[in-house]
RNA sequence: GUGGACGUAGCUUAGCGGUUUAAAGCGUCGCUCUGUGGCAGCGAAGAUCGCCGGUUCAAAUCCGGUCGUCCACCCCA
């Protein structure tokens, strides 16, 4: 005999359970609402796509595609890539169906599984979700204001209190190569004041220092040349612009000077959407907070052209779904939804069970919730499930009420019970449950 | 990729300075109660103590490795 092998979710995979689906349906079901009143309309592309795809969108520089992609060859040899994020294949898609012919902006909203091989964590997960919102060929700051409008709205539907928004512009390839320069030549002479991480990032990615952590690193970046002192002409009014639509909405934003992202593609806007709540830590009783990014995204005018389409601008912003729910599941009035049947049929013997298939499809056919228990025969135990079911009211249906025509009906709070003629029993508990 | 904590029935945990049948609560199923639930009593099923190896007469218990979970760094949603 061989040996039993116990399976199990691959790393930092996870089901979900049917308890806890309430909690995704529900942020689909606020996302859908909030899309469809903002004009965005659904799409969704391949789980996997050309593994180049990403290499090119995405950022062959970036951790995301360097160390954290799946990929696979396919018999016919094809090197395809599990999507670590959404942009590169909604692109894709804009560009492949030729979306520039349709009147811009094109708006376009997707949600469902992505895939990073990383080590996994609080909110960090190898298989996860997002929403993710994108909006391609309108270059005003409006449409960015929109995009964070748009995640701000969802959370606040979903209940989020202590949202905070950070907004920074990145510049583009016209000014940022230049500030990227400057911003290396000030650290250069300075790294023996610097962690070991940000020496390296000096030359590989200069821009990154600025959020580090570290307080030394925080006391050398408050003296450094800041971004939005170099912005070209058009980065800094464009994010001018987007200031004035955040504040025309009375959005709470925060500027963050430092507020960098880890995607090449991006220009100009970038922001965040973190929560703040406390969170009960299981070890010791005690309260942590918690300040995970809930959204990221930002404008990215380069990538439908890089990506072999017209010089198309674009912007967009994805929310980490898991994280969400994890603060929903905080969140006391996340209790699971009441049960969902409030009759219950019980039935004894094979004459009435048989006449029980019969009955639940009318029940059915009146859009009654029933609950049953076909499998058990002794009374006792299919009223202990209705007790547990908390149903309003149990239909008897016995030997006796078959051959009589007749349901006995009980309410399960009081015990009373009455015999119903059988071909009312549908209609009598439709009024009844009314109440 | 680096570092820390932890892996015992479906769940929550006890046992963990080595020694016979690994214990409890919850849950599940059954009986007391042959057509009447919530309570109670009784009972059953369910664990080769994550896996592999080592030390030992003897390992859930000590040691090493491995896998997994959680957490932090890194990075990101």
């Amino acid at each position: 005999m061989s040996k039993k092998v116990k399976f199990q979710t691959p790393t930092g995979m996870h089901d979900i359970l049917p308890e806890d689906q309430f909690l995704y349906e529900k942020i689909w079901r606020v996302v859908d609402d909030v899309a469809a009143f903002y004009g965005f309309g659904k799409i969704e592309t391949p789980l996997v796509e050309d593994a180049a795809l990403f290499e090119k969108g995405t950022g062959g520089t970036t951790d995301i595609v360097e160390k954290q992609m799946y990929t696979l060859k396919t018999r016919g040899g094809d090197m395809l890539a599990l999507r670590p994020e959404f942009t590169p294949g909604i692109v894709r898609s804009y560009i492949q169906h030729g979306m520039i012919a349709l009147p811009q902006p094109v708006k376009l909203y997707a949600y469902g599984p992505l895939f990073r091989y990383e080590h996994p964590q609080a909110g960090r997960f190898r298989q996860f979700r997002q929403v993710d919102f994108e909006v391609f060929g309108e270059q005003s700051a409006a449409l960015d204001a929109q995009i964070i409008q748009i995640f701000y709205v969802i959370l606040k539907e979903l209940k989020f209190s202590h949202l905070i928004i950070e907004v920074n512009s990145i510049g583009d390839n016209q000014c940022r190569p230049y500030y990227k320069k400057l911003l290396s030549g000030y650290l250069r002479p300075r790294q023996n004041s610097l962690c070991a991480d940000c020496r390296r990032r000096i030359r590989e990615n200069p821009l990154r220092t600025l959020d580090c952590k570290e307080e030394k690193c925080q006391r050398v970046r408050s003296q450094a040349p800041q971004l939005i002192d170099h912005l070209c002409e058009e980065c800094k009014n464009h994010f001018k612009s987007l200031l004035e639509f955040l504040d025309e909405t009375d959005l709470p934003y925060h500027l963050d000077p430092y507020l960098v992202r880890g995607l090449d593609y991006y220009t100009k806007t970038v922001f965040e959407i973190f929560s703040e709540q406390t969170m009960k830590t299981t070890g010791e009783g005690g309260e942590v907070v918690q300040r995970n990014a809930l959204v990221g995204g930002g404008r990215y005018d380069g990538l439908v052209h890089l990506l072999g389409g017209k010089d198309v601008p674009a912007s967009g912003a994805a929310a980490g779904v898991e994280r969400i729910v994890s603060f929903l599941k905080e969140m006391e009035f996340a209790a699971a939804p009441a049960p969902v049947a409030r009759i219950f049929l019980a039935q004894l013997g094979d004459l009435s069970k048989k006449k029980s298939l019969r009955l639940l499809e009318e029940f059915r056919k009146a859009k009654i919730q029933i609950a049953e228990s076909l499998g058990r025969d002794s009374l006792r135990t299919q009223l202990a499930r209705a007790d547990k079911l908390e149903v309003e009211y149990t239909a008897i249906l016995g030997q006796k009420e078959v051959l009589d025509g007749t349901i006995v009906l009980r309410k399960m709070d009081t015990g009373e019970q009455e015999t119903l003629k059988l071909e009312k029993v549908v209609e009598e508990i439709k009024e009844r449950l009314r109440k």
